[in-house]
DNA sequence: ATCCTTGCTGCAAATCTTTGCAGGTACAAA
DNA sequence: TTTGTACCTGCAAAGATTTGCAGCAAGGAT
């Protein structure tokens, strides 16, 4: 695995092994403070900026999954080859589902073929609202209306 | 247009007002920097957090577009609803670039009815590469494989 | 015109992330 | 094995954005 960092053309410090090992290890999306404890039990003087740095390079690398939480934090995982997907986040709620690539390939096509612009969809995290948020805010909405016209 | 503000349920305030004019009036995105600065002019005393909260408001309101530089920073703008459109952000140079978001109804379509999550698409930044980046990209990629290749 | 409620603001501090710099080290080359 | 040079790291400080809180004020109710 180190293996395909280096392919990358990055080097291989004690640092990364630690935390893309961390990252393997922790199923499900960490956030940098996470991976930042974790790691620092295994390698004490590690730096936070250090995770950061490195949570960067490895997802350049494509080792690792970004995702947004529209919370003001990132979280990170392990990219799994076998499932690439994008994710869906509730701005609302924060939740997260996850969005196969195969329905994006058509419009990263088009876009490409008329705008020459490369769009990365698989590694994006598309905003919007969870079923949930969805019902709660049309009937929130509703209500307000409904309020309005009594007034 | 305060009218709009209102309805969607919000106070109008000075502060919202003068914020809304100076987006309305510089053309362009401008960074939450740059419309405090120019706010803070009309209304002495006008708090930074002030500016981000509104900025928000109005976005919720979909009065404001927003927009992710993916350098670390938001840009805002006026909506327009004549024009709705995504934004596709290179990350490597940060040029933007808008994206109909008729290309994107059907996406939104999709997902929403195998999902029942509602993406909002039109609000969204795309990142990715621009044409100009994708070449130099490729191109380094191939001197670094022939560089390894002599090695 | 006045009152009341609730949302809004300023302020200060917290959070999350990035950046500049100086020293350290992986790793290709000799 | 030794050397040289980028590339990395730790540290500290800057940047961008959010949040808690107490007082203020917009606008519906009276």
């Amino acid at each position: 695995m180190t293996e395909a960092l280096r392919q990358a053309g990055f080097r291989i410090t004690p640092q990364r092994q630690v935390i893309l090992e961390v990252v393997a290890h922790g199923r499900g999306h960490q956030s940098a403070q996470q991976v930042y404890l974790a790691a620092g039990r295994r390698l004490p003087g590690l730096n936070l900026a250090t995770v950061y740095r490195t949570l960067d390079s490895l997802n350049r690398a494509g080792l690792v999954d970004l995702l947004d939480d529209t919370r003001g934090s990132l979280r990170f995982s392990l990219r799994d080859p076998e499932h690439p997907h994008a994710h869906l986040v509730c701005c609302e709620c924060g939740a997260t589902s996850e969005l196969p690539v195969t329905w994006l390939a058509r419009l990263a096509q088009d876009i490409h073929r008329r705008t020459g612009f490369e769009a990365d969809l698989g590694h994006q995290t598309f905003s919007g609202l969870c079923p949930a948020c969805a019902r709660q805010q049309t009937t929130r909405d509703s209500n307000r209306a409904h309020k309005r016209k009594e007034a």
